[in-house]
DNA sequence: GTATTTACTAGACTCCGTCTAATAATATAG
DNA sequence: CTATATTATTAGACGGAGTCTAGTAAATAC
């Protein structure tokens, strides 16, 4: 409760996100300019680029916290003595999703391929997703006694193949509507491929 | 043979890749301009755009060749009365790729993520290359009195899975240096984490 | 009050991608 | 040989993204 010196702030990300998104429906992402967004909030365009990097940034910030809280649950995993297999893991954190946390983002996630930079910001979150993954099944291996480098190779493929699965799950619970339930039947169809065929 | 009419051309993809990946090389992508690119090679900004739609483009002519090649290697594949299955058909084309097949843009792939524009351009790439291997199983099946929905999930979920596999065995397979031999050990390598953990 | 600190803004700059209008170099028709 | 059609190349302007700098506004601290 402090008052911190200074001027206070009357811009914020959630302001200018409720902006954007209005223009987005209304003309598209590709011709709402930043300047636009800015001044239909209230604000500079200066001011927008206080608050977001980029254009694109606008767009991640709820998915961006959606991976932040997946990172945590696996890195407290890592902690337990005995940590499950990432595939379980994800299933029992990512699989309780319900319809109302999926951010506007993911729900419009069709609009990412019209726009370049959409596509990169988006590409870029899976990347991250996949190095997250490899990332765990790294650091759960080498606490079991691993075997370290033959294992390696495995790790990146098993990795960017729960990574693509998660993705395909992701769109197929999106796409059901808003009678979807929960991701976990979702997750646990798409799962079901790794079999083999 | 026959000479067209209208002025002939003295500018060519070719002469405006050679110069632009010399200045990637000593430069760094970002830092090179189409202006540069263009003025290097001898011509001018607007005749760069008469050969590539973008910047990204140029760096990605060679690649989008290997993947026309898999794509007429599939289509060839779905008129035969007993298609491979799609891991079989990936092993027996692109399996026999050899290393100096290695498009620039491929070799230097650690450059893309250092700029937004190659990673949309690449990650445009690896969508299409899902897609391709999705309507390669949708037609496949089809075509073996299927079960039609049921499969549909499973399907894209497949295709995306060996598109991952595909790119893990890729990163590997040029990673390995120039004794890389060719792909096929690699994709059967990545390919062997299928039967799950 | 004045100084300090922080939020916001105006405006300039480079580069990309798009477009239009102009010029240059060839083939062909007469 | 000249005129015309056709195609390649160019110059130049534009709007938008992202970067940067310098300046103004609104609060607290003294």
């Amino acid at each position: 409760m402090s008052p911190s010196p200074g001027r206070p702030r009357r811009a914020s990300q959630e302001l200018l996100q409720e902006a954007a998104f209005e223009l987005f429906q209304l003309r598209g992402y590709r011709r709402t300019s930043v300047e636009q967004i800015a001044r239909t909030a209230g604000f500079s365009r200066a001011t927008f680029f206080n608050f977001f990097s980029s254009k694109a940034e606008l767009f991640w910030v709820e998915t961006d916290a959606l991976i932040d809280a997946l990172s945590g649950f696996l890195a407290a995993e890592l902690d337990r003595e005995e940590p499950l297999g990432l595939r379980d893991a994800l299933l029992e954190h990512a699989g309780g999703m319900r319809s109302a946390e999926i951010p506007w983002a993911l729900q419009h996630y069709r609009l990412i391929e019209a726009a370049d930079d959409l596509i990169a910001s988006g590409a870029s979150r899976v990347l991250g997703v996949n190095r997250l993954f490899a990332d765990y099944l790294r650091r759960r291996d080498a606490g079991e006694g691993g075997e370290g480098g033959r294992a390696a190779i495995g790790g990146e493929a098993r990795a960017a193949e729960l990574t693509a699965l998660l993705i395909v799950a992701l769109r197929s619970w999106i796409d059901a509507g808003v009678e979807r339930g929960r991701l976990r039947d979702h997750l646990e169809r798409a799962f079901r491929t790794e079999a083999g065929l």
